[in-house]
DNA sequence: TCGGCAACTATTGTCGACAATCGTTGGCGA
DNA sequence: TCGCCAACGATTGTCGACAATAGTTGCCGA
């Protein structure tokens, strides 16, 4: 299996990337054990190096242990799901403070750029296709990078993302949640970050993520018990 | 080097914990080259599991790699302690709000004792003696496992307070900063949880931590001056 | 027929050796 | 004397094989 990701001339930390796919991606499920040897051999590599890599997106919460008994993909519960998505919260509010602090005006320019184009993707195609291609996630991760944060940032776009993008597999489609209020929001926390407000940025942000947050757990909780 | 952490029946993710040890307390100091086969010799293993401790050790930001040119502990500049300590305000302001929804009376008891014994230990043997023997981060971290959310506590303990130790090295003794004035704001922040208020909780955790920054910051800035 | 024990298999954890790459040091020429 | 190039050494990246452990399957006895 040579091609996927083109020959990075260098080093096998792609494997990293490639097994993140697949499990975001939902090729390796939630709860399902990874051999060593199959995965290797699907990569076409040793198994020190998948090791590697393993014990990265463990550390990054993909991937759980038990020792001697095998590594899995994380399986996640309701509410672990609600605590990713307070943590959420939490991170992303105050990327948006920095952002709104920290960002340059072609950076805020781009970020209407990216807006429009989430709106019109939504229009057209609908949200779950928005939502699947992650056009949403574009907007967010403009902003966390915006807060010129490498800590912060990197802990909501490397660490808590690809977790999000796994739980997007559980929700299967969840067409939902006032689509114009949504729309509204991000407008909203853009424009704060425009004028250079960073309380209203945060507070805006925090609430639309938690807004999204009630009608997420309102259909998961719907459905596990149903 | 047989001792340090007696033999664990099963794993070599202790050396992981020791790893970190050496890091945080500044036996490897930040900017240092870590060579593989020295420290492998040194810990009595081969390369391989140490590899995989690195690379752990790099998804938690304690380490920094160059491909080929080998892993340095990381080397914060005074500006990216400062990006360490605004990630700190977030997380742990959100932990401290969910820690008033969801501790228990006798986990809040337990908030009591801690502060206690930290206070005494710093009218006894001084603040410096408490900081490095990081009684003050017992209690924030007791505040995070309340919180009852895996990924923030697992943020903060596991993510953000080795770094923290390691920027102690950095500051050296920070003698400073209103004594009592700490003091008074702990036990603020515990009597919020006690009456069950996330918003107060939340907020005067984000004014205690950034407070401490404040001074944390102007210590270092004029350091970095002079 | 069922429960418990024992050998077996599959998988993980560890090791030493080999290949690939970077930085350096010495030599050569101008 | 200075700058460039090449060979060397040191270090990282990768591999295949061996050791250790958990789960399973089949046998034996009650």
């Amino acid at each position: 299996m040579p091609p996927a990701a083109a020959d990075s001339c260098v080093l096998v930390d792609d494997v990293i990337a490639r097994l993140e796919q697949l499990i975001v991606r939902g090729t390796l499920k939630p709860g399902e054990k990874l051999i060593e040897q199959t995965l290797s051999a699907r990569f076409g590599i040793s198994r020190a190096p998948l090791r590697e890599a393993i014990r990265t997106l463990e550390a990054r919460r993909l991937i759980e242990r038990k020792p001697f008994a095998g590594v899995r993909v994380i399986d996640l519960s309701v509410d672990e799901i609600e605590q990713l998505l307070i943590t959420r919260e939490a991170l992303e509010g105050m990327a948006c403070r920095q952002a709104a602090e920290n960002m340059t005006l072609r950076e805020t320019q781009q970020l209407r750029t990216s807006l429009e184009a989430l709106n019109k993707l939504v229009r057209s195609e609908g949200v779950d296709a928005a939502f699947r291609k992650g056009r949403d996630y574009d907007l967010h991760m403009q902003i966390a990078q915006g807060s010129r944060n490498r800590f912060l940032a990197g802990m909501i776009c490397r660490d808590l993302y690809p977790l999000l993008g796994l739980f997007r597999y559980y929700s299967a489609q969840m067409r939902g949640g006032n689509l114009s209020r949504s729309a509204q929001e991000h407008s909203d926390i853009i424009t704060a970050i425009e004028r250079r407000q960073p309380d209203e940025a945060e507070e805006r942000m925090r609430k639309h993520i938690a807004n999204s947050r009630e009608i997420v757990m309102r259909h998961l909780r719907k459905a596990s018990a149903g």
